[in-house]
DNA sequence: CAAAGTCAAGAGCAGTGCTCTCAATTGTTG
DNA sequence: CAACAATTGAGAGCACTGCTCTTGACTTTG
């Protein structure tokens, strides 16, 4: 098989190229409705031809594995949720570096809520014998954390962020916080970053406890209150 | 493992229910293998016969139906974990809340990463089409919280739980707590029971980044330290 | 000892991912 | 415009899945 659409640049030439990209867009949202209605691992590449009007061995002729039709759902979902927090982020004024933090978690929880199986595609427990190319998934996955840094970064330049926590820490973490620094081009300092890292995995730890339904049928009827709650408490702990 | 077949106290008589339950217990444990090496998703009913040395529709006697078999192994997994967390919680005298509370951390992260599948099947996003029965996995699936709100309610007892955050909270979220409160027979208020919830839910949603992969590959390559420095601020911020 | 209860096996149904061949359509080019 | 070649869809087929049903054999019990 040739350049599976040998557009380079992106751009879509003869009119083949054109039925081409159009299939295959059609088969990643019909994909993404059986994703959204049956979860990931019962995604059906059978079931998406059917949608499609189309025999199942046609499919194979647009994306070549059910895996790399996860893929490309992996990165299509990673792009949604990461566009609606961009959204959501920059409808706060950069220097209320606290609300865009809440308005960060708000649209998170949002984007999970409404599209469970999509969240739980991005951050529930592998699909086995699935492994996400590195090399197209890094970089629309890493969205959302570079948000949260940017935002650190941001309220540490205007020195709005407290203080928090000892002054030095053990040095292999301080190693890898220092490459991190390196890496997303920011000057937070050591024990700050740790606690973004916390205040990050902490959001979606709670989010996931919601959407996964792992908080008892009922145990909490304000669940709105409750994430309040966390935000307030999770800026805190960031220093904003 | 209980007898789990149909005699109703949990007594076995007849050698025809010794051999079934005998049979089930050799199920479970198969498995429970299966699922440790590819996953909940690929749990397969017939491998799981092969490896018993049976056909398939032999193991139908024992157990149902898959989904039965993902919640008799669900039922496992809860247990295991928590006999791991109560062993580890239990060794920590019980005055010093805070180490508990770090014993309980390190028990669940160490459990997590030892069996990333079953801790999948338990944390992660939903088996999609399954249910668990809520009459069946409660009970075994609330021992981690119930022993966290055991430490916790133990140091407020003890008059050694910081007081953190607002006197008050919204009325919803006060009276859900209130709530919690009445069924677990605890007293601590309800400021620090929020808290106390936050730090769960964070407490899962570090294991979980860690064990489903969400760090870039190499972003951490000192693990340990970071998590222990969750530890102390996850219960700093609980007021152990 | 015979009836009742239990069990494993096998066939079969509907579904899955994926490969291969073959014919037809379609776009490009001489 | 006609001939060629690239592209496409259909269909058959393989090996797998969960699950059901029937059949024959076995074990326990009355």
């Amino acid at each position: 098989m040739r350049a599976t659409s040998q557009t380079v640049g992106g751009e879509i030439r003869t009119p083949r190229e054109r039925a081409r990209a159009q299939t295959i867009a059609d088969i990643i949202r019909l994909g993404r409705q059986h994703l959204a209605e049956h979860g990931a691992a019962a995604l059906s590449l059978r079931a998406v031809a059917r949608d499609l009007g189309v025999v199942s061995s046609a499919v194979y002729r647009y994306v070549g594995s059910r895996d790399e039709l996860l893929t490309l759902l992996l990165v299509d979902a990673y792009n949604d949720l990461g566009d609606t927090v961009d959204a959501a982020v920059g409808s706060v004024p950069a220097e209320e570096s606290r609300g865009r933090f809440a308005a960060l978690a708000r649209a998170v929880r949002g984007w999970a809520l409404r599209e469970p199986a999509r969240y739980g595609l991005l951050f529930g427990s592998p699909v086995p014998g699935y492994q996400a190319p590195a090399e197209r998934t890094t970089a629309p996955g890493t969205r959302v954390v570079n948000s949260l840094v940017e935002i650190l970064n941001a309220a540490h330049r205007a020195g709005r962020l407290a203080e928090r926590g000892p002054s030095s820490l053990p040095v292999p973490l301080a190693a890898d916080l220092e490459a991190i620094r390196r890496e997303l081009n920011v000057e937070v300092p050591d024990a700050l970053l740790a606690r973004g890292t916390l205040v990050w995995t902490s959001l979606f730890g709670a989010v996931s406890f919601e959407v996964f339904g792992q908080y008892g049928a009922g145990t909490f009827s304000a669940p709105d209150e409750l994430f309040e709650h966390h935000i307030a408490v999770l800026a805190d702990l960031a220093g904003l």
